[in-house]
DNA sequence: TTATTATATTAGGAATTGCTAATATAATAA
DNA sequence: TTATTATATTAGCAATTCCTAATATAATAA
């Protein structure tokens, strides 16, 4: 039923399960970064770093052009920031939460 | 270095990382629900189910409560709707722009 | 042309995740 | 107590994801 729409869902939030992958976000808040610019941020191989960014581009998350020899990546969709920042909303919530219980 | 932090986030993403567990959070948009009412409602054996169940309460996406033999779920963060309201948004424009891409 | 730089792709194995079937536990009912 | 209902846990296997090492491709430089 709206079973496939689940499906996309996930798919998304699939693309974002990694460390790598949302390090390779955060990277390019401050806009578009080549490919080499990305990797020395990364703690990550270079073939691996390339199939994290297709892994994001799949999902619409980032875009790329060519640019001579380089290749250029960006975010695509911003609402990814928001959805981070939602995300560590709940994990600063989780941590008072942990903090609150173990000094009782 | 931000590292850690990076694996908190990306934790949190996998647990929304699958179709059930999108539907089960769906699902309780409405309000609490036991085990037993979500069942019903999920293409998941029992057992499966439950350990979706227990995904979720491990990042802090739901919680739980005991009423007499039943267990009662609902939603502890409720920014995981307005998450899942951002992907939605992320994938219709992804549908837009495949749309009119093939209408060229 | 040959070499070099930048990036992508592939294959294969290790690690993780997901599922089923079976069993365990806990609460209530008979 | 025994049975039943509701839920959780466990073991083992299948499927998926992740990583590395090797190779391919494409652009530019020499």
């Amino acid at each position: 039923m709206s079973n496939m729409g689940n499906q996309l869902i996930s798919n998304v939030f699939k693309a974002l399960a990694h460390p790598t992958r949302i390090q390779i976000v955060k990277l390019l808040r401050n806009g578009e970064l080549c490919v080499c610019d990305i990797l020395p941020n990364l703690d990550s191989e270079q073939s691996n770093t390339s199939q994290h960014l297709t892994v994001l581009k799949n999902q619409g998350i980032v875009e790329s052009r060519k640019d001579g020899s380089k290749v250029i990546y960006s975010i695509k969709n911003k609402e990814v920031y928001e959805m981070i920042d939602l995300v560590e909303a709940i994990i600063l919530r989780q941590i008072e939460e942990t903090k609150t219980s173990l000094s009782k």
